[in-house]
DNA sequence: AGAATATATAAACTATAGTCTATGAATGTA
DNA sequence: TACATTCATAGACTATAGTTTATATATTCT
């Protein structure tokens, strides 16, 4: 890395801290751009040249939750015994995770930016760690036996999806007002038992 | 109503006229208030004195929903006889009013509109009739036997809303790629078997 | 009827996300 | 080393939703 790309990952860096610590005192929409480049002693070009949007920069902690899934849920799927457990199980530890590293103004935020027509989605790639790992999983409790076999894999995952979406996006609205860790259960166990053979 | 009355009506209808056929034909981002005010023949003052916000237009719309289940599916319920029918037949009625008479555009729209802190919400508003009629054929399910007692009529309410969050959020972020009505299905059937007996 | 009040509308103004252009310093090349 | 090129940054500019203030006219009150 040469002193300019140095440079440039600095200013980064210090666009990144400052708009985290904002973000964080005072909510996403009550925090400005001007605000940003001015206490992180930058400028609009800075800003624009390092991140594609305002929402882009909470688009990069969202991005961390999937390699959660896959660095710290995946290897532990082996613990548990039947598929059904273990998508209890990712669902709780997702919820989980989103409750106490994210926050609802984080989802609120991404939720409210993949809605914009300009703006390409990142909950459509089809080849996110998320759908992968949900496919796996279903496949494993169609051939065990566990899951119905009359929905396609593709099927099954949309559903999940969607599911995740709704209390997702429910939290968002209550901005944050029920547990999602407790509230998930009721939604997804109903889900999962409705796949059930 | 009086002359001054009258007048105004005149004014909020000729926005509201334009205003839609602009977003039908371009698409609601594509369309600006300054091009609705001089397409009008009106000005900002009258704009906003008639309508909270751009999105608020689209709100009126989204609004006519509720009307339509009470008064169009409320009176129909009668025709099925357990609650699991009613409640599939509610969905697939919905689902299927969504995307004839609103479109994806109306409800990204609105699901974006919820999203924004500033806004209060229309979806947390308890006694929307959505939430009554669906806590009545919850209730309806229990005193059957058909459905699950464990979980209380609120819970179950807040999963089946949650669940068409998740479908028509998802109907939102996929510019309506989907059919909605032949969708819904796959879904709805899980959950309610789900929350059976 | 005449004065006082309310209110629908006009239009200038503000706030703010995002774009465009210029500049200078770092890097590459002869 | 001297010139050319790239690129990060600065900051002026644009687009657009929404606010504020002024005005004219309808309605109400005495």
């Amino acid at each position: 890395m040469n002193k300019r790309q140095l440079q440039a990952l600095e200013t980064k860096k210090r666009i990144l801290k400052i708009a985290l610590e904002l973000f964080q005192e005072k909510g996403f929409s009550n925090v400005t751009v001007d605000e940003i480049i001015e206490k992180s002693q930058t400028s609009k070009g800075a800003f624009y040249n390092h991140f594609k949007s305002k929402h882009d920069i909470f688009f990069e902690k969202f991005q961390e939750v999937d390699q959660y899934y896959v660095q710290k849920l995946e290897p532990e799927f082996h613990l548990f015994n039947s598929a059904e457990e273990k998508l209890g199980w990712f669902f709780f530890k997702q919820m989980e995770y989103i409750e106490l590293n994210l926050g609802w103004d984080v989802i609120r935020t991404i939720y409210e930016h993949e809605l914009n027509v300009e703006a390409e989605s990142f909950f459509l790639i089809p080849d996110r760690p998320l759908y992968q790992i949900l496919g796996k999983l279903c496949d494993e409790g169609k051939r065990n036996g566990e899951l119905r076999t009359d929905l396609s894999t593709v099927e099954m995952v949309d559903i999940f999806a969607r599911t995740i979406r709704g209390i997702l996006y429910d939290w968002g609205i209550n901005k944050g007002a029920f547990s999602l860790q407790n509230e998930q259960r009721f939604l997804f166990d109903a889900v999962i038992r409705g796949l059930k053979k």
